[in-house]
DNA sequence: TTAAAAAACAGGAAAAACCCCTTTTTAAAA
DNA sequence: TTTTAAAAAGGGGTTTTTCCTGTTTTTTAA
C-alpha cells in the first residue's frame, strides 16, 4: 500500500490553486486535502483543531492574509508545520522574512513543475528545501557587509499615515481624518524620513508600494 | 468515440502553466498540447507551421512577449484563431486592450476552476465568453458619458518629466536636468494635473505608476 | 507667408511641505 | 513613587509646491 502525503495549498487564486491540486494530486504519493483562498481560512481550520498535513503550499502575496502573516501565525501556534512559500517575485525582502517565520523552502511560480515534486520530497526527506536563488539570497543576507538586513519596525499609527500620504491629501487633512494635531502628523513624517532614508513625500509613497505598505 | 479539443497554454510561470495543463487534461473533451512560455513560442510554432489548436489559453502578463503583443500578431496573422486572456490584473485598460485585439474570453485568474469549464465550453459553441465583470468594463467604455474612454496622450516631454517626478527630486532639480526653465517644467506639472485629473504629485506619482510609465 | 496653436517662460503669492528644537503628556520601568 | 522613554503637540522658520495670470517663442498648418 503506497502511502500518500496529505498536501494543503493556500492561494487566493482558484484558477492556480485547483490547476496546482490537480498538478499534486497527479503525483501518487501526494493527495490535495484542501485548498484555502487565504491564510485566515487555513488558520481558522487549523485552529478549530484540524490536524496538520505533510506539507502546505502557502502563496505569499494574497489580500485578506497574506503569506508572512499566515507565517507568523503558524510559527506561533504550529510551529512544526511544513510550509513551503510560493510566489510570483523574488523580491529580496520577502524571501527572507518568510524564511525567518519558519518558511522551509520558497519556490518561484516559474519554475519547472519537476522542482515542486522535488520540494514536496525533499522537504519531508530533509525538512527543508532551497533553490540555488534562495541559496544566493540567503548568503547575501548573512554577508554582514551588506548592511541591508536590519528589519525596519513600523508602528501602528506610522502605517496608518503612510497609507495616508498614498493618497491626494495634505498633511492637514491626513491629522484630521486621525484625529491628531498636525503637528504630531509632522513628527511621524520627519521620524519616517529618517528611518527609511527618503528625501521627500514622493520617497515615502515609493518606499511605501515597493514594501507593500499599500496596494495600488 | 469522444472528439477531445486541442489547447494550448502560453505562460511564463510553468508552475502554474503545467498545472493550469494538468486541470485541463482532466476534462474528457480537452487535451493540452503544449504549453509555451511566452508569445514568442508560440508565434514561432504557428509561424513554422503548427495548425491552430481549438483554443489558446494566454497569459496577459508574460516577459519578452507579452499577451497584448501576442494578440497583435494573432490578429494580423491568425484571425481566426480563438483566444482566451488570462490574467491577474483586472484593469479596465488592459481587458479592453486584449478584447480589441480580437480575444475571445478573458479570465481573471482567481476565477472558479468550473468557471473555465465553462468557458472553453462555451467559446467552442459561441465563439465567445465574458464574465460579469468584463460585460460590465465593456458597457462602461462604450458608455459616452464616462469620459475616461478617450486615451490620454502624452508628449515625450511630459513623459520625462513624470519620470523625474517619480523620483525624490525637486522641481528645480528636474528643470536642470531636462535643460529648462522652472516655469516650463511649473507648465507641464500643471497640464498634467488637469488632465490626469489629479491634485498635487503624489496623485501624478500613483497615476505613473499604475500606468505604467514607472517602473519601480 | 501668415494665422493659429502649442511650447517655453515669467512674476507674484498663497499653501503645503519640510526642518529644527522645545514642551507637555502618557506609559513603562526602576 | 520617581525616573525614563516615547508619543503628541507646539513655535517659528525656510524651501518647495501649487496656482493664477500673463508674455514670448517656436511649431504647425492653412
Amino acid at each position: 500500500m503506497i502511502k500518500t502525503h496529505e498536501i494543503i495549498i493556500v492561494d487566493d487564486h482558484l484558477l492556480f490553486a485547483r490547476s496546482l491540486a490537480s498538478l499534486v494530486d497527479s503525483y501518487d504519493e501526494y493527495t490535495v486535502k484542501y485548498t484555502f483562498q487565504n491564510g485566515s481560512e487555513l488558520v481558522a481550520k487549523l485552529a478549530s483543531g484540524m490536524a496538520l498535513p505533510a506539507i502546505i503550499l502557502l502563496d505569499v502575496k494574497m489580500p485578506v492574509m497574506d503569506g508572512i502573516a499566515t507565517m507568523k501565525w503558524l510559527k506561533k501556534y504550529k510551529p512544526e508545520a511544513k510550509v513551503i512559500a510560493l510566489s510570483m517575485e523574488d523580491e529580496e525582502k520577502t524571501i527572507l522574512n518568510m524564511l525567518r517565520n519558519g518558511a522551509k523552502g520558497y519556490l518561484l511560480k516559474d519554475i519547472q513543475p519537476s522542482l515542486l515534486k522535488k520540494a514536496l520530497d525533499t522537504v519531508l526527506e530533509q525538512g527543508y528545501f532551497h533553490t540555488e536563488k534562495v541559496t544566493t539570497t540567503l548568503m547575501k543576507s548573512l554577508d554582514p557587509e551588506s548592511n541591508s538586513n536590519k528589519e525596519i519596525q513600523l508602528k501602528e499609527n506610522e502605517i496608518r499615515f503612510i497609507k495616508l500620504a498614498c493618497e491626494e491629501k495634505t498633511y492637514k487633512e491626513i491629522a484630521d481624518e486621525m484625529f491628531l494635531s498636525p503637528k504630531t502628523i509632522d513628527g511621524y513624517r520627519q521620524h519616517l524620513f529618517e528611518i527609511l532614508g527618503v528625501k521627500n513625500r514622493i520617497g515615502l509613497v515609493l518606499y511605501a508600494i515597493k514594501n507593500g505598505i499599500v496596494e495600488i
